[in-house]
DNA sequence: CATACGTGGTT
DNA sequence: TAACCAAGTAT
C-alpha cells in the first residue's frame, strides 16, 4: 500500500502487487488441474521429466506418455542404462525426438557427476544436456522449492497483458521481461514458488493466446491489456512452415525408424512415389521390409535431394544410425 | 537476434 | 483449409 522508506524499501514494488499475488494464488488453489508431476510425492526426476517433455508440448499430449516413461525408468540410472534406440521409441510422436537424446545424456551425465541424483542448483542444471534459462528455473522452483522467476510463454503473456498491456509478448524474450518477472516474484520463498505456479497455469487456462476468459480472470480489474479496451496484437507472428519442409521429411523419416524393428535399406527409405512404384515392378513384389509410415514417406512431394539431406541431418543428431542392412534408430 | 527443430489439435 | 499454437533449446 505505502512506499515509505524502510527494509523493504528496496523493493517498492512489492506492496502494489501484494493484491494480485495473493488473487492469482487464491485462484490457482481453486482452480490448479491435478496433474502427476504435481503431486506431493512427486520426486525432481518427475518434474525435470515432465518439464522436458513439456516443451513446446501440450500437457494432454505429454501425459500417457510421462507415465509409461516414469514406470520404466524410475530413476535417471535406469534411463542412462537404457538404448538411445529404445528411449527414441518410447518418445514416441512427442515431436522433437533430438530432446530425448537430450534428456537420455542428461540421465547419464546426473549418474556420472551427480552421484544419480538430479543437481538442485540452478547453474548445475542449467549445465545439463537439454536444459535451458526456463527448465532449469522450473525444476529448481517446482521440484526444490527454491525462489527463482520462471519464465515461460504463459508467464510472459500474462505479464505482458498485466503490466504492460499489450496482447502478446515480442517473439524473442527480452531482458525487460526477465527484469519484470524477477521484481515481480514475491519475497517469501513459498510465496515465490506459488507465484510462478499459479501465473503459469493462469495462462494456460485463462490468459490464453488465441481467446483469452477474461470473465474468470481473478486479476481483470488490474489488467493494463483489458483497461486499455484489449488492443489487438501488434506484430503479426511468423507462421511455422511445415509442408514441403526438411522437418516435414525428417519427421516422416523418423516415423518409418521408430516403427521397424529391422534396418531400413537406404534405398527404401529415400524413394519417392515413382521410384517406389518402380522398385515393386521390378521386384515384382512388396518390398520384403514391410514398415508402417513408409508409403507416406514415399509420397511426400520432396525431391530426391531434400530426402537425402533431412536423413544426413538425422544422422548428424544421432537420431539414425547406420548399419549392415540400412538405417536405423542408435543402438 | 533469427532460425531449425515435430506433432497434432483447434480455429 | 491454412494458419496458429503448445511449460524451449541450441546454434
Amino acid at each position: 500500500m505505502n512506499s515509505s522508506a524502510g527494509p523493504a524499501a528496496e523493493d517498492p514494488q512489492q506492496d502494489d502487487h501484494q493484491g494480485i499475488h495473493r488473487a492469482v494464488i487464491e485462484w490457482y488453489a481453486r482452480a490448479a488441474r491435478d496433474l502427476p508431476w504435481r503431486a506431493p510425492e512427486r520426486t525432481p526426476w518427475q518434474v525435470l521429466v515432465s518439464e522436458i517433455m513439456l516443451q513446446q508440448t501440450p500437457v494432454v499430449r505429454v501425459l500417457p506418455v510421462w507415465r509409461r516413461w516414469m514406470q520404466q525408468w524410475p530413476e535417471p540410472r535406469d534411463l542412462a542404462e537404457a538404448s538411445p534406440a529404445d528411449v527414441v521409441r518410447a518418445w514416441d510422436r512427442l515431436g522433437y525426438p533430438r530432446r530425448a537424446l537430450r534428456l537420455h545424456a542428461a540421465a547419464q551425465s546426473i549418474r556420472d557427476e551427480h552421484g544419480g541424483r538430479v543437481p538442485s542448483r540452478h547453474s548445475e542444471l542449467l549445465a545439463l544436456p537439454g536444459i535451458g534459462a526456463y527448465t532449469a528455473a522450473a525444476v529448481a522452483v517446482f521440484a526444490f522449492g527454491q525462489r527463482h522467476a520462471v519464465v515461460d510463454t504463459n508467464i510472459r503473456r500474462v505479464e505482458a497483458r498485466l503490466f504492460t498491456g499489450r496482447a502478446l509478448p515480442s517473439r524473442s524474450l527480452t531482458a525487460a521481461e526477465t527484469r519484470l518477472a524477477e521484481e515481480l516474484l514475491p519475497r517469501g520463498v513459498p510465496e515465490s514458488v506459488a507465484w510462478n505456479q499459479a501465473v503459469m497455469e493462469l495462462g494456460a487456462l485463462v490468459c490464453t493466446a488465441r481467446s483469452p476468459r477474461c470473465s474468470d480472470c481473478p486479476v481483470r480489474e488490474d489488467c493494463a491489456w483489458l483497461v486499455a479496451g484489449s488492443p489487438p496484437a501488434e506484430d503479426v507472428p511468423r507462421g511455422q512452415a511445415w509442408h514441403g519442409t526438411d522437418r516435414q521429411v525428417r519427421g516422416a523419416l523418423m516415423a518409418v525408424l521408430r516403427a521397424a524393428e529391422e534396418p531400413v535399406p537406404r534405398r527404401l527409405l529415400l524413394a519417392d512415389a515413382s521410384s517406389a512404384e518402380q522398385l515393386a515392378t521390378e521386384h515384382g513384389a512388396p518390398p520384403q521390409v514391410v514398415v508402417d509410415g513408409l508409403t507416406a514417406l514415399w509420397r511426400l512431394p520432396a525431391p530426391a535431394e531434400q530426402r537425402e539431406r533431412a536423413l544426413a541431418g538425422l544422422l548428424a543428431d544421432g537420431l539414425a544410425a547406420e548399419s549392415d542392412g540400412g538405417l536405423s534408430l542408435p543402438v
